[in-house]
DNA sequence: CGCATACAACGTCACGGAAG
DNA sequence: CTTCCGTGACGTTGTATGCG
């Protein structure tokens, strides 16, 4: 086996082992499991406790190495042992539907967003541009427009943009005023009819030139680094750091989202163990009750 | 007060599964 | 087959706490 290949066996391995903590959890003996697999997340998360945990895991790499020479595990087994389990969510709301108490993970959850900063007035995004300074220009169904830094950190980079029509600007156009607070103050982008055109406050800003909904290209942008006819190296180069940036944004995002529906996931296997713990108690007492009653008193 | 340690939160990468 | 999403793993950083 390769350096490499050898390396991602022992992650994959190492993946299971995990894994089948918290599977355990979700079956049987939760109070047992549920405080093996909390010390054992504790041993991932600090650099020195894990590594007892790579050593054991390094050993099952050795021992399966030899089988798999002697060609002993099938490759049905093998997929059935490195299966995923199922998201946080599903296993939660499978809990939910055996146990009533236990709230439910939803698709969208505005409330509890909605105690985040920015998240409760952010939109699905239909559209996301990126500028030539690498700021991010999300447009939402409702015409929410959120702007992000590419330094920032995630959606609190994200800033809101309410559209209001009034009076200074040219005529029939629509404000959008930024309602970041900011030193230098607020900056107005003029819509003017059928075209938008955004106008910065400050020198540093970039020009964005904004198109009006049309049949063929909905709420166009049209920037600078729009993805358009890429035909030279540096453009295909920009394009793919571009998506690039893209990608590492919405798996920040889907980061913190992970580690809040597991949050939650642990929040309700704690609350699950108590009630059967209490639930466990009431049947114990119930059953010495019994047993005094119907057996004979002997003197 | 300075240092070490524990812990939480985060960003990124790699991977598998789902969807188109 | 490709793309997107969810998640485990890992390293980094900031903060709290205890100790000499």
């Amino acid at each position: 086996m390769s350096k490499c290949a050898r390396k991602k066996y022992i992650k994959t391995n190492l993946r299971q082992m995990t894994m089948e903590t918290v599977e355990s959890q979700h079956d049987g003996n939760i109070t047992a499991s549920l405080t093996e697999s909390k010390s054992a997340h504790m041993q991932t998360q600090t650099g020195q406790n894990s590594i007892p945990a790579l050593a054991q895991v390094a050993t099952i790499a050795e021992t399966d190495e030899s089988a798999e020479s002697e060609g002993v595990i099938d490759s049905h087994k093998r997929r059935e042992i490195l299966s995923r389990r199922p998201s946080y969510r599903k296993i939660l709301n499978e809990l939910s539907s055996d146990v009533p108490g236990v709230p439910k993970i939803e698709e969208e959850k505005s409330e509890e967003e909605g105690t985040l900063p920015n998240i409760a007035t952010m939109a699905v995004p239909t559209s996301i541009y990126q500028t030539s300074t690498g700021q991010y220009i999300a447009i939402a169904q409702g015409g929410t427009i959120q702007i992000s830094n590419p330094g920032s950190d995630g959606v609190q980079g994200l800033q809101a943009l309410t559209m209001t029509n009034s009076g200074a600007p040219p005529p029939g156009a629509t404000i959008v005023q930024y309602a970041a607070q900011s030193a230098d103050g607020t900056q107005q982008f003029f819509a003017l009819g059928s075209q938008v055109v955004v106008q910065a406050a400050t020198g540093d800003m970039p020009t964005y030139q904004i198109r009006a909904p049309t049949a063929a290209l909905p709420q166009g942008v049209v920037m600078a680094a729009s993805p358009g006819s890429l035909h030279s190296p540096q453009q295909l180069a920009e394009e793919a750091t571009r998506k690039r940036e893209l990608r590492l944004m919405k798996n920040r995002e889907a980061a913190k989202e992970c580690r809040r529906r597991k949050k939650e996931y642990v929040k309700c296997l704690e609350s699950r163990v108590a009630v059967l713990e209490v639930q466990n108690k009431k049947l114990r007492e119930e059953l010495e009750t019994l047993k005094d009653v119907c057996s004979p008193k002997t003197d």
